[in-house]
RNA sequence: UGCCUGAUGGUGUAAAGGUAGCACAGCAGUUUUUGGUACUGUUAGUCUUGGUUCGAAUCCAGGUCGGGUAACCA
């Protein structure tokens, strides 16, 4: 018997639907994302949120692509948001278009004409703005108010006809222009806009608004339970206005507070910018909070699902820190990683006791100490080695344990070696250890008794490969960056990305996959980028490994 | 300013009138051929003032503070 995890409130009104048999039981969903930029991390919420239930409660979440503003909608959106969401690890039930309904949606607002509940206006969004009033003044009727069905059914054909030029007719929702909630005075539901659309092409010349689109759509495809995020709070009466008077299927809002991450934007816009002005290589950059920058900096889906099942969902608004995203990254890249070693910044280590004899010598390391079927792999040793040049120090503090003149290590899965000299070039800098190894200290077989504290690791100089690794910091500099004042390239984080042209890395390196997850041995975990190529293999830093030693050494 | 929302450790999130719990972060320790992992311990919280009640994080009233909203965007 496990405890039950408990509910949140979007699962407690579910399961109170299902238990009084709204819709006899029945539980669907849908995803909704305009198609005008890349999805991002605050979408994975969402996306698991609303694929979950459905699949948690035996129903169906569909993809709709909510494409009404032609301007800002392109193909390779809609592209890229299929394969995030797949990548996610989610297949919606059907994959639907907004712009499916344009005809509905044009029947719907004739319908509503013929009601006397909507007409067209001539004045301009100025115009129309001043006698909107304000939140403490009513608003005020438009002459065009009045009109009677047939002259607004005359011109709304004649706008959808293409007789009229953008901005200077809408048709209006007639609600009340004295009520509290603003969107409710004569909302707009279509404008004109001679555009093309990406999947209608020319075929129309007037576009519904949001409000009259996505409810709508909600109600055709009989969703259930339709969610989104908190700013459209003030959206839900519009939204119930129109299924009441439209008299069609019930599908009912409700609203969970979007996901906001520590020194991470979320704003589709401003990372437009970022792409745009060129501050980031792409949408898929990995310093980007993009699905697709993860997907390229090496997360995995795994973490991000259990990332979104973590932060939990509720009205208030929220920051999450990003240690939890990175904890859950680590927590899953730790049970699959392959362990490989690499040295970012070598120094040599030479042997000088090694038998001159023994040309290559072969030894077996693991491939995950978290994971046995993962099995083995050769490593190749020598009498030089390139080790870290953060792993050696002439004047060792105490709890440092690592190589210092009289001090021992182990090599990982090879030696005990001890420091016995060390070399300098004039500027002071280290550029070789000395060292004496214990042949009986070997991996697995060790019978020398010695104990040391550290153990290192290194790269045999014979055998070692040169790759590019980019290292990776937070992209800005402030916690908050939706709510900086200052320009977004003055908040950008100079060193965002640290590139390493020439690092060390073990020759089984040179096997890797786009899709394989490794762990370099006390350094983090990496990835091969989307533009390593056989010649010059490039890999990205995934995450650091948690280094308590760093946070020892600041102190 | 109207309307709408919300308020529990540093950060998230539970507790549906009955012992304020869990996770991350932090701190301390054990184990370790990764200063990783694992494990143990630990610091720290109900916005405020009243009321109802044997009993309030929870219900009621007032206040305070935060967020949203006032596009021919979604």
């Amino acid at each position: 018997m496990s405890e039950e995890k408990s509910l949140n409130f979007i699962e407690e009104i579910i399961e109170k639907d299902i238990e009084n048999n709204v819709h006899n039981g029945w539980v669907q969903t849908r995803f909704p994302p305009e198609p005008n930029g890349y999805l991002h991390i605050g979408h994975s919420k969402s996306i698991c949120l609303n694929f979950g239930l459905a699949k948690k409660y035996y129903g169906k979440c569909n993809l709709r692509f909510d494409d009404t503003n032609p301007e800002k909608e392109e193909v390779e959106y809609v592209e890229s948001i299929k394969e995030d969401i797949q990548w996610l690890g989610f297949q919606w039930d059907n994959e639907f278009y907004a712009s499916d309904y344009f005809d509905k949606l044009y029947d719907f607002a004739v319908t509503l004409i013929k009601k006397g509940l909507a007409y067209v206006e001539d004045a301009s969004s100025e115009e129309m703005a001043k006698l909107k009033g304000t939140p403490t003044a009513p608003g005020s009727d438009s002459p065009c108010r009045s009109r009677n069905v047939e002259e607004n059914l005359d011109l709304f054909t004649r706008m959808k006809n293409g007789e009229y030029a953008d901005g200077t007719r809408v048709l209006r929702a007639k609600i009340d222009m004295a009520h509290d909630n603003m969107i409710m005075r004569d909302p707009v539901i279509y404008r004109i806009k001679h555009t093309e659309h990406h999947r209608t092409g020319n075929a129309w010349c007037i576009y519904p608004m949001y409000d009259f689109a996505h409810g709508q759509s909600d109600s055709i495809e009989e969703i259930t339970h339709s969610i989104c995020t908190l700013e459209f709070i003030p959206h839900r009466d519009l939204y119930n206005w129109c299924i009441e008077k439209l008299e069609i299927f019930p599908s009912r809002q409700y609203e969970f507070a979007r996901l906001n991450m520590s020194y991470t934007l979320m704003s589709k816009r401003k990372l437009l910018t970022l792409v745009n002005e060129k501050f980031v290589e792409g949408w898929d950059d990995p310093r980007m909070p993009t699905i697709s920058g993860f997907r390229r900096r090496g997360y995995t889906p795994e973490s991000i699902r259990e990332f979104c099942d973590k932060i939990g969902v509720a009205k208030r608004d929220n920051m999450i820190d990003t240690s939890l995203l990175d904890f859950c990254l680590r927590d899953h890249l730790n049970q699959i990683a392959l362990r490989r070693m690499a040295v970012l910044d070598p120094i040599k280590l030479v042997i000088t006791n090694y038998p001159a004899h023994i040309t290559e010598e072969f030894l077996e390391a693991e491939n995950n100490p978290e994971d046995i079927e993962a099995g083995y792999r050769s490593l190749p040793f020598g009498n030089e080695l390139w080790i870290e040049r953060t792993d050696f120090m002439e004047d060792a503090p105490k709890k440092y344990f690592r190589l210092g003149p009289g001090l021992q290590v182990r090599l990982k899965s090879a030696y005990i070696v001890e420091c016995h000299d060390f070399k300098k070039d004039e500027a002071g800098q280290i550029t070789e250890v000395h060292c004496r190894y214990f042949p009986e200290s070997k991996s697995g077989h060790d019978t020398s008794g010695i104990k040391v504290k550290g153990t290192i690791h290194w790269v045999s100089c014979a055998h070692a490969k040169d790759a590019e690794i980019r290292l990776y910091d937070r992209l800005f500099t402030v916690e908050n960056p939706a709510a900086s004042e200052e320009e977004l390239k003055d908040i950008l984080n100079p060193d965002s990305l640290h590139i390493i042209p020439n690092a060390k890395i073990e020759p089984a390196l040179l096997n890797a996959s786009r899709t394989d997850k490794f762990q370099f041995l006390r350094l983090g975990y990496f990835c091969l980028d989307k533009n390593s190529v056989v010649d010059k293999l490039i890999f990205n830093r995934t995450v650091g490994l948690k280094d308590s030693w760093a946070k020892e050494n600041k102190q």
